[in-house]
Parts: C-alpha cells; sequence; structure tokens
DNA sequence: TAGGCAATTGCGAATATTCGCAAATCCATA
DNA sequence: TATGGATTTGCGAATATTCGCAATTGCCTA
C-alpha cells in the first residue's frame, strides 16, 4: 500500500523547511555547485551542513556526485524555482494582507462601527 | 530589522509540513469550511485539529470566523492551489526520476559496464 | 605510501513538535 | 439563567529535529 499523497506532501514541505536547505537549494538553482562553495556561502559548519545535504538527498531533490577530490550537488529534476516562485507568491499575498490589516487598524482608532 | 526572507520561507514551508495541515489547506481549496466538517473529513481528534487550525491561523495562511456557534475557516489569499500543484509536479518528476532509476538497475544486472 | 584537504558519519545534548486529556469558552436555546 | 454542543486552551509526555564535536572515509599529491 502506498503512502498517502498527502502525507508525502508533507513530508516534502518538512523536508524544505529549514533556513539552510532553503539556502542550498536557491544556491543549486542555476546549476550544480561544488560542496566547499556551499559551506563559503551560508555561514554553517561542515557537518551540519552535511547534514542538511543529507537529508535533502534522502528526499531524492537533490543529488550529489564526486569530481575529484570535491563532491558537486545538483537538482535532481523538477522545476524547484516554480515552487520557490509561488512560495513567495502566498507569502507577499500574506504579507501584503497582514500590512493592509495593519493600515486598517490604523486608520480607524475609535473602534468598530 | 526584518526576518531574512530565507528564514520567512523556511518557517512558510515549516507551517505546510503535516499531513493534516495539508489536508486542511486542500479542503478550503473550494471556499469556506466549517470545523465541524473539517473534523468529519480528517480523522483526528477535536483538540489535535484546533492546535493545527492554530498553526494555520497564526501563519497567516487562512482566517477564521464565528458562524452562529460554529466557526468557518478560509484560505487568507494568494494562490495555495498554485503552491500545490508545483509541489506536486516536482513530487511527480522525483518519483518518476527514482522509478526510471529502479528500471535502469533491473535491466542492467550484470555490474556497471 | 604517508600526509593532508574535503566531506561525511556517529552520537549525545539541547530544542521544538505533536498528541491526548481535562478544563475553559462561546453561543444558541430551552 | 441553566443546559448543551462546538471549539479552543493548557498542560505533560512522547517523539522528532537540530547542532556541535570527535572520528572516519575518499582522494590527491608529495
Amino acid at each position: 500500500m502506498p503512502v498517502p499523497l498527502y502525507q508525502a506532501k508533507a513530508e516534502f514541505f518538512r523536508m524544505l523547511g529549514h533556513p539552510v536547505r532553503i539556502r542550498v537549494l536557491e544556491l543549486l538553482q542555476d546549476g550544480p555547485v561544488p560542496v566547499r562553495d556551499l559551506l563559503a556561502a551560508i555561514d554553517v559548519e561542515p557537518p551540519n551542513l552535511s547534514q542538511h545535504l543529507a537529508v535533502l538527498r534522502r528526499s531524492g531533490i537533490v543529488t550529489s556526485a564526486r569530481e575529484g577530490s570535491s563532491v558537486v550537488y545538483q537538482l535532481a529534476g523538477g522545476d524547484v524555482a516554480d515552487l520557490m516562485r509561488a512560495a513567495r507568491r502566498i507569502l507577499t499575498a500574506m504579507l501584503t494582507d497582514q500590512h493592509d490589516l495593519l493600515e486598517e487598524l490604523r486608520s480607524s482608532d475609535v473602534g468598530t462601527p
């Protein structure tokens, strides 16, 4: 019996739910990047980055390949950029709503009609 | 100083990272739904659902309103369906890749060339 | 083949999530 | 105003994540 789809989706989103992993995925969007460069870009200790990379690898969203003495990561497939765009749209909408609400509260400080 | 964008994104995805919350968002896509109906649809205890609804509310992705003796939830804005579609595309691509790899392994069981 | 850099793994402690149960709230209506 | 259904809140226990540090592995080059 297969894993219910909503559970697979939840695991997928949970996998995305860490700042370091988000940054890695963003850095990989323009093509393969060696771990060395990720380390230089992300303010995180090597073992810690490695663990986050392992999470991404296990989920299947990235693949890794040895190249000489270094290891290069790349997106496995699918349009991650598209997902990030969708997320950004929603985040923007949410923040805008909150902002609008704030404005509303500000302009009507005498209570509800 | 604002929260770094990648952290906001991570929090957003983490908020999505639970099966019950995914199901709620899916159920809300066709319009507002009272808690009662969510409870009937989702196999979860009332207090537990309520806590997940609180997570969604705090993040701002849904809003709630009292209607008589019941409470109705709805999506706050932004195109959540779009996000789900993007996620589904990536999940599909990932599963396809894995499937392809499996086929490959199956058809070449004599070892690497 | 010894030494060194790059990356990963193992593991324990700190922290965060999740869940169930009891209790509290909010409304409608008797 | 008392009763009852619907939802939320408050915790404590169980579980899962995250992080740092030591140790290990893989590969290049002296």
